[in-house]
DNA sequence: TTCGTTGCAAACCTTTTGCACTACG
DNA sequence: CGTAGTGCAAAAGGTTTGCAACGAA
């Protein structure tokens, strides 16, 4: 989804609900698609804060979690124990690899494992909603420069 | 692992490491052997209380967690956001799914989705160290008594 | 005008840490 | 005895919340 689209359809999703559209609301969503990074809410604050979007941190707490709600955004925990949010880009769920020496992160799909996961959920009873796939290693570069 | 032998063993992991046996470190081990249902740190204090094992809450998390390095306990991140721990029975690796509605935790293991996620990394030029895969849904219970 | 939203700071929850006291080896 | 471990309370890190002021509809 482009910006202007998110923009667009973010509005909807206010309006359908009766939120209200709101200045800060607009900046935060604007400034989650400016980069095609995982963020932080600490980073989203502070890039509101220097872009002049003036949101108290309370506010970009409540936006995130409204933009996860309306699928606008999708999240996953951090080793660090924080939340690394990323902007719903109408590509396929994927999962996350993270190099436990550097902190990259990774995406990956593998459809195999996803009708693998309904197959197990299906087996145990269970009505599948959601899942967190997290893998961590070692990335090629700091593989290879290591002996531990 | 019987609750003797994790003792046995326990105490052996400390002298290696060349910590001191005491007695809340073994009073939680004891405890921790005592449910075959994942606790939090919290509960583990709070057992520790009503047996007068006289454990402070500082100790129960420093000895969690190195009981966590011995790999007597595995734990996982809950969705509230604690840490949930299990000891290690010696069991192969598995990974969890949860109940949206009740909460109840089941295990599961698949070696195929072992597999590709080895495969996956591989892929990505990454060496596997770890990884966790949590499923969320509604248990054959919840879900027939629902609409929603 | 009205009621949802914001900002602030305080509260929360889980976990870690500094330090004086205790007890294992 | 000497040093690692403990208990306490305070700190830390991330997130939520109560409430008065604010602003979208």
């Amino acid at each position: 989804m482009k910006p202007a689209a998110a923009r667009r359809r973010f509005e909807l999703f206010l309006k359908e609900r009766k939120l209200r559209v709101t200045q800060q609301r607009l900046d935060i969503l604007d400034l989650a698609w400016e980069t095609h990074d995982h963020f932080s809410a600490e980073q989203m604050f502070g890039w509101a804060r220097v872009r002049n979007a003036h949101a108290s941190r309370a506010t970009v707490y409540r936006t995130l979690n409204l933009m996860l709600e309306g699928r606008f955004l999708s999240s996953f925990e951090a080793s660090s124990g924080a939340a690394l949010f990323e902007h719903a880009l109408g590509h396929n769920h994927h999962d996350h690899i993270l190099c436990l020496k550097c902190g990259k992160i990774e995406e990956f799909h593998c459809d195999a494992i996803e009708k693998l996961q309904e197959q197990e959920a299906q087996r145990l009873g269970f009505q599948l909603v959601d899942h967190a796939l997290i893998l961590e290693g070692h990335c090629a570069s700091c593989s290879s420069t290591d002996e531990l």
